[in-house]
DNA sequence: TCGCCGATTATGCCTAGGCAATTCAGCAGG
DNA sequence: CCTGCTGAATTGCCTAGGCATAATCGGCGA
């Protein structure tokens, strides 16, 4: 143990990237190229430490991120293998809209069509798990880019958990960047699903009756509660989601 | 230290829970409950070893994780912070297509409806990065639950980075798990949009033509080559995609 | 008052151990 | 032949330290 509470000055094999992060690649290496194939065995912790030269927990802890990745999968006494996996989960960014918009260099515009107090549907209370005498807030608007209809926004706000909510315009601020600004969230859950288009949606978007939308549903919930309950359409054609996993070039 | 390396036996706070864990979810439920709020200051590593009585590297680890899962954002020097999240990313669950179907209690069926060497239209080559004497494979399979079409899968292999493809008939195992078992993934992006259904398509997914389609594609990579590129067709109105993140009730 | 530079401090990574929990494999007994 | 027990292998979690790095804050000089 010398510098860096015991790193080997000795190899410093690539200038300076951590330990656990060199294991870590050498395992994908040795995967991504095809020597280790799924279902194969992995050295354990002890092994790796050994063939590295390092610590047994800075092996343990790359290859427990690896597991966390669904890299590897590790189970005790069995031993590690490559993991066989199946198709792995998907992340999809879900950025603020007016942030996506401009990302793209495009101009962001937004307009508030409606607002309603007490515009409560059946439907709607239920996914706000609302009781019968619960009062909410109705928006509907829609987010531009270059002039052009980009996503029609209809959101339920569940007044109780967002009292402030009812003496705001959002004339000129979108609910999704109020709610981020005033309500703490902690989780939400989506629902994408593919719809013809109704024809007041149409007519928002600028589409046909009956074109397919991208429909993103959203609850956001606090402390066991809904908070909020947005359907996010997209015209089909001109809107994707995009997302990445693991590693390509 | 005393039993397990030390971890006190006096508290024991939750039975058996790991000690970072239980950190982590004491700072979440600080954050939860709104007595520390988006941006506020969190307790460092030291203090929060001192507060739980634990080693600093236990501290750590749990603020670590919190970090990486976005929760609280941490810079040297400045300390921890709650996050300010935007919308979190989503995660979407996309399994093999075969667990899916039986894991609803449905019965998976699978017909291959065509397959076809060399015939790569202009759009796919360009997908799989395909130079212009790349050859392909090209198939068409349909998944049923329940003997109803489920999802239609159009897929491209390049045979140069999966030449064993060339003699699978495909007839009795779907090309998804034959890959996942044949050759080493690394790195996937996919894609989802509405479309309306053609010609074609709907024939096979017995809807209407012109019907909204979900449709995911996915390109996996390896070793900065395409793979495989699929695109999955489910009727709009029979499926979802459905995720969650973060912690709800 | 402004800008630079060192001291301070919190995070990040690491070591070298040790105990706990899980689970596989083999063996004994019914 | 099956069942239950036991030993051993392996991962998982923990401690108690130490050095490295980054970023902020004060002080000092111009």
């Amino acid at each position: 143990m010398s510098d860096r509470g015991g790193r080997r000055s000795a190899a410093e094999s690539a200038e300076s990237t951590p330990r656990y992060l060199q294991i870590k690649q050498a395992v994908l290496e040795q995967i991504r190229s095809g020597v280790w194939r799924p279902g194969d065995p992995v050295p354990g912790d002890a092994e790796v430490a050994r063939r590295f030269g390092c610590a047994r927990m800075t092996a343990h802890r790359a290859l427990r991120e690896l597991a966390d990745e669904g890299v590897i999968e590790r189970r005790r006494r069995a031993g590690s293998r490559v993991a066989l996996r199946t198709t792995r989960s998907l992340l999809v960014d879900v950025p603020r809209i007016d942030l996506e918009i401009e990302a793209t260099g495009a101009e962001y515009g937004y307009r508030l069509l409606a607002r309603s107090l007490g515009r409560t549907t059946h439907s709607a209370r239920a996914r706000l798990r609302l009781g019968p005498d619960g009062r909410t807030l109705w928006l509907l608007c829609l987010h531009l880019a270059d002039q052009r209809p980009y996503q029609l926004e209809e959101r339920w706000i569940d007044l109780a958990a967002a009292p402030a909510a009812e003496h705001e315009s959002f004339r000129d601020i979108g609910p999704n960047r109020w709610l981020l600004e005033h309500v703490p969230f902690v989780g939400a859950e989506h629902l994408i699903r593919a719809e013809a288009a109704s024809r007041r949606a149409a007519r928002h978007l600028e589409v046909e009756p009956g074109a397919p939308l991208l429909v993103l549903e959203r609850r956001t919930f606090r402390e066991q509660r809904v908070v909020t309950w947005v359907r996010l359409a997209h015209p089909g054609a001109r809107y994707v989601l995009r997302t990445a996993s693991g590693e390509h070039g």
